[in-house]
DNA sequence: AATATATTTGCACTAATGTTGCAAGTTATA
DNA sequence: TATAACTTGCAACATTAGTGCAAATATATT
């Protein structure tokens, strides 16, 4: 079965709190990438904004979750899948953007394939992101 | 040479105005993508800050230049090389951001590879940003 | 070239989003 | 259970973004 908020938070070595389990749970509940206004949202204000930023925040940092870029202003994030280490993430794989319901979702299977740089660039890190109609609307 | 302002300005039916000349040449002179802040910067607010909002998403409308995700909770913009139809773009093209030096530059020549989706998903877009250490600061 | 029409700009205001310090509350540790 | 360490909420502040409207500017028309 999944891993449930308590071994996770425990794993990280953080502190168990009502709102951090809270939050976890939303993100081991959805498939969709959670921005900061969906978990107010979700969690209908139980706790304060500036928690959920902090909270955010120190699960990035410790690999619990990372963020998916987006062209629209706003910072989506989902679960780390793959074991990320602390401050090393391993989150090399596609993002799928729906036109239709506007999730967006982690193909966590979905590795992003290598590219070939111009001659003296150096790549460490890839994102990618898919827009089209997922599976569920299409 | 390259194509200059008035050229790209008539050719979306967009009235010439000193904003939006000053405005595109600072796309045209740089070649890293820029930032709503970068343009104010550079601009020394010679124009209202609504007028480089408006501006841009002019600019995004007509496919003059298109919107580079990111994870920082800003959006760049940069020129679309390849002619863009006005709301279809064809950016498909690898964005490189330098840990370095901080510019994130377009690779106009490095297209996004294919990738394989799970069954049910439909892809439209691609986008793909690479991070690593550029050509000038190797 | 002067006027009429359409478009764009800047201002004022509003709203949303993000950040910080600190006291009070909660969790972990000894 | 007492202590130390950490987390939370509040308040204040800062930054970033969006809207309506009158004035200014650009294009079209005569």
């Amino acid at each position: 079965m999944t891993e449930n908020n308590l071994d996770i938070l425990k794993k990280s070595g953080l502190s168990v709190t009502e709102g951090r389990k809270k939050i976890l749970d939303l993100f081991l509940d959805n498939e969709a990438a959670l921005a900061h206004a969906d978990i107010e949202k979700y969690t209908e204000a139980a706790f304060d904004r500036v928690t959920v930023y902090r909270t955010l925040q120190t699960f990035v940092d410790k690999g619990i979750i990372h963020q998916i870029p987006t062209t629209d202003n706003s910072i989506l994030y989902a679960l780390c899948k793959h074991k990320c280490e602390e401050g090393h993430h391993h989150d090399e794989h596609v993002h799928f953007i729906c036109n239709d319901c506007e999730k967006t979702i982690c193909l966590d299977d979905v590795t992003v394939p290598p590219v070939k740089l111009p001659k003296g660039f150096k790549p460490a890190q890839a994102a990618m992101v898919v827009t089209g109609v997922c599976s569920d609307c299409k």
